[in-house]
DNA sequence: GGTGAGGTATGATGCAAATCGTACCTAGGA
DNA sequence: TCCTAGGTACGATTTGCATCATACCTCACC
């Protein structure tokens, strides 16, 4: 696993959204892609999927008509521990803070 | 903290070494700017630290004819746990193991 | 005071990445 | 069958970033 490519695909604003989103989900369910309310275009949109599956990020299942996204947790625990926690910590404080009383700003 | 600068600060080789190298070192050490082996000019090097300072990765000090880096641990483990181990990690394994072509990096 | 080494500031340059429009493909429903 | 919706592929454009050269600054040392 490259760390360069995970920081890299992190470093996007869209793309660590899309990983944050999945990682919050307690159920760890599969997403469609398009029910990731990203503020670009189709295309870029799949090119985001694509940088994010190409650093080992995200496992896309095709269905022809459409795809879903889901988060190889496991792997992704395994080398990059407690990677997923801080990004759904960053999804939570951005929408509402609910951190145990430290408001120190990000 | 930004996640977003921290991400954007660690996706560049010569920024992630610097500080795998800080913290690799067991004694948390402050360590000269110029003593790190990075391939590229003086005002590169200062972009990379200043890079990294607004990250809230490293700290600065200012000798006046020189300059130290050193690793604001606490607040590092505290934001970004597990993150200074993962770092070192891929400075060990990189300086022994065969990593994809980044010894021509210039 | 002069010199040199280490850092910083600034402007320019080249490359990689992000985005878009468009065309195309696949599946499902009218 | 045709139409529509979700995705992908490809080319073009723009933006951001890494890098450099150069000039300048600050200190240590002679």
């Amino acid at each position: 696993m490259d760390l360069g490519k995970v920081f890299r695909a992190l470093a996007d604003d869209s793309r660590r959204r899309v990983v944050a989103e999945l990682a919050a989900d307690p159920e760890g369910r599969e997403r469609a892609c398009g029910s990731f309310d990203l503020p670009v275009k189709k295309a870029a949109r799949t090119h985001h999927f694509r940088v994010l599956r190409e650093a080992g990020l995200i496992m896309q299942r095709d269905h022809g008509n459409g795809s879903a996204v889901s988060l190889p947790r496991q792997d992704i625990e395994r080398h990059l521990p407690g990677l997923l926690v801080l990004l759904a910590e960053e999804l939570g404080s951005g929408s509402r803070a609910g951190r145990t009383g430290s408001a120190t700003a990000d």
